[in-house]
DNA sequence: AGCGGCGTATTAACGACGTTAACTTAACGC
DNA sequence: GCGTTAAGTTAACGTCGTTAATACGCCGCT
């Protein structure tokens, strides 16, 4: 259980000290973050509820962030960094190229499963809302896409995939990983077969066809 | 243009007379899909919003649809089914089943991206809002998937597919066109490439991934 | 001719939401 | 002591989806 205790609301809170203002930011993030965790849908976490969980009236929040949109990208740009590193570490373990690919792809669907409200937000939200402000800093998304283009950029240079552009080659590849995620997590009632035969089927799919010959 | 014509707040529209009741309903239906067509999204498209276009007020919607997922789900319903038919109607053409795919393949994202918000309530809303009522139903988006499955399996009955189970295949092709559809709606800010280099890499990897050999 | 009933809508309202403005409370430097 | 300022509250606005209660007007019936 990573929720912090609850707060009942007969004991308000004692205010922070003078120059320690910062401290409630986290917890806000904290909030959030448990709530999304706990199955909550974007909804359902709504400015009002985050700050009741924290202990704060709702407009305390907006000390710390300016709307709704900018704490649920931190919350989800806080995930994202360790996504990022997930399938790092997951695709540093192989030597060989392709091999690396498929561990990379392993990690993002089980990533995207094990967090689908992060996942939604930063992902099936759709321009003008959390994307915009995404687009308008660097983005752990970015980076992770980054990484992935030059995980492609090692198949090719070792002569293993196809010499298209890597970036376009990673498109293809990253379509096919998160249109998986997003399907499952779009669309629960579909009667899927097992999780792994998907994974393992798309990745298979989407390796063979990107690999020479 | 395919809106109605709008309707001043002065004149406010006559009541229907006895027995047509039922002729405000494809009325609604019209409303919020010109409004979807329009470049709103889907909070833009408020029940206050599509009552004022028809000319009524917003209780009068609820003699015809229970609720405003239901409302949403209708409008895409009827799109989907069109979905469903400039498909079918793609892949026709070709004698070849590998072909026909690829057909299906363009067809499937040039007509994510020509409705982008219908595409958006129907695949990435996630559970509880319009998803549940379209599983419910038998949904024109779940007969779609079913002639997809029989175009995989004419592949396969071909000789022309590895012959994986066709329901597992189908989804492998179906996250692809997916993933880069919901993608491309989803991430505007994104630097991609043309759309066109990017359709025909990601069915030319995906086909050839689940060709024989 | 009058009248009950029902289909078609409206007006009014509730509760929840995101957000803003104005005010309170308390600790610090001088 | 006293203004300044950080940290938070109370109160409110406008929006939303939705429901309850009510009005209007045509139909068939006696």
């Amino acid at each position: 259980m990573t929720a912090p205790a609850e707060r009942s609301p007969s004991s308000p809170r004692a205010r922070l000290p003078r120059g320690q203002g910062e401290l409630l930011r986290p917890q806000i993030l904290d909030a959030a973050e448990a709530m999304l965790l706990g199955g909550a849908d974007e909804h359902a976490v709504s400015m009002r509820a985050v700050a009741e969980a924290v202990g704060v009236t709702p407009p305390a929040i907006y000390r710390h962030f300016a709307d709704k949109d900018e704490l649920l990208l931190e919350v989800c740009e806080r995930r994202f960094t360790e996504f990022d590193v997930q399938i790092e570490a997951a695709g540093a373990d192989a030597g060989d190229p392709v091999t690396a690919l498929r561990l990379r792809a392993e990690a993002y669907v089980r990533f995207g499963l094990t967090h689908p409200e992060h996942y939604r937000i930063l992902f099936l939200k759709g321009p003008g809302g959390v994307e915009r402000r995404a687009a308008e800093r660097g983005g752990a998304g970015r980076r992770a896409f980054e990484h992935l283009v030059a995980a492609v950029q090692a198949g090719i240079d070792a002569d293993r995939l196809r010499s298209d552009d890597a970036m376009v080659l990673a498109i293809s590849l990253w379509s096919a990983l998160h249109g998986l995620t997003a399907l499952l997590i779009s669309i629960p009632s579909f009667p899927w077969p097992p999780v792994e035969t998907l994974v393992a089927t798309v990745a298979d799919v989407q390796l063979r066809g990107m690999q020479r010959g």
